[in-house]
DNA sequence: TGATTAATTGACTCGTCAGTCAATGGATTG
DNA sequence: CAATCCATTGACTGACGAGTCAATTAATCA
């Protein structure tokens, strides 16, 4: 039972690249099993078939992207260093490396056909206004939730602008935006 | 040269439909050939490949949007009049209508490899920015390109997550949210 | 009308790919 | 050491799809 599970993250770390490589789902099975050093059978062996393995990726994906927040939060306690520190992680290096880019967008296209992709991104979705709100709720009070949804839209948006603009190399204007986003919202709250 | 132009225009159309009823542009062009009442080879004959016909359907969407933000600005003189008009077109339906999510979402993950739909989506986003700052300057002066620049930003992840949420079916919502954030940050001009 | 050009067809090629499966190799265990 | 079980292979199939092309039909025009 250990090779098994090597084998499953040596696959899923090999969708990742191999989908960044491409830019695009488009990318076989055998390609995949090639980059992990396997045979294109094993793939298919634990993960049944293709659109599995990538939803099996999709998860990792946002297992560790789960995984980072919480330890970026790690002994903050001020609401603002809080939204800062979850805010920032999104726009981490991780989040851009390998073929991350790739992966998340090939999800948006398969989310709006596959119930399971669909509810992957309801989920993440989910917990990031959450995450979101239990910060905001001290300064903002009920203004938290709408607060919330406007800078969440805002992270995805800036994101993928960001993400496909290959003139940008430096993630950090885009945060910059984030953050005065955050501020503009606070500094209106006594207005 | 009459019947071309036709024909392109049913095909392009067809292309928009067939992506819309798949999600993806994994659609054959003879599926999109056959909805539009005509042999795969004409698709061929007139766009040379699958890429070249998709690209020529989003050039089209892109063009539609651009004469509908004419159009809604019609008239409209006052600054805030027009950028509510600007952010609502955004949010038009149809922004939603037949395949043009799916043919946004496509189009990004194509920009990730492509250098003509690279060129088109920053052709769209600096058209979007410069309207945005148009009427932005007058009210906000220096602070209009960075407002712009979140409006945007928000405007495309507002979008991707209604779209991407089966349970909404009124846009009316992310509508509100991009409103309502350029009050706020109007409202913190004068803090 | 007959000739020339444009529009359109659809059968065909060649390559590709998801997924299967029977066979092999390697551990483990009793 | 035999028997059993898990891991792994890679050849194979069946289907499909992009793009080509020679042939057909429709329009144009002199």
């Amino acid at each position: 039972m250990k090779a098994e599970q090597k084998r499953r993250q040596e696959l899923i770390a090999a969708t990742i690249r191999e989908i960044g490589a491409e830019g695009t789902l488009n990318v076989t099975v055998s390609q995949i099993a090639k980059r992990a050093g396997v045979s294109p059978g094993l793939a298919f062996h634990y993960f049944g078939d293709k659109e599995q393995l990538f939803l099996a990726t999709m998860r990792s994906i946002l297992r560790t992207y789960g995984a980072l927040i919480r330890a970026n939060l790690v002994g903050k306690t001020e609401p603002v260093e809080r939204l800062t520190a979850i805010l920032e992680t999104n726009f981490s290096p991780s989040q851009f490396e390998d073929g991350a880019v790739a992966a998340w967008l090939n999800f948006y296209v398969l989310a709006q056909t596959s119930p399971e992709a669909q509810r992957l991104l309801a989920l993440y979705h989910r917990r990031f206004h959450s995450n979101l709100v239990y910060s905001l709720r001290p300064l903002a009070g009920d203004a938290a939730h709408g607060i919330a949804e406007r800078l969440g839209g805002l992270v995805d948006g800036l994101y993928l602008r960001f993400a496909l603009n290959r003139s940008h190399v430096d993630p950090g204007p885009a945060v910059a935006q984030v953050l005065k986003a955050l501020e503009v919202e606070l500094s209106a709250l006594d207005g």
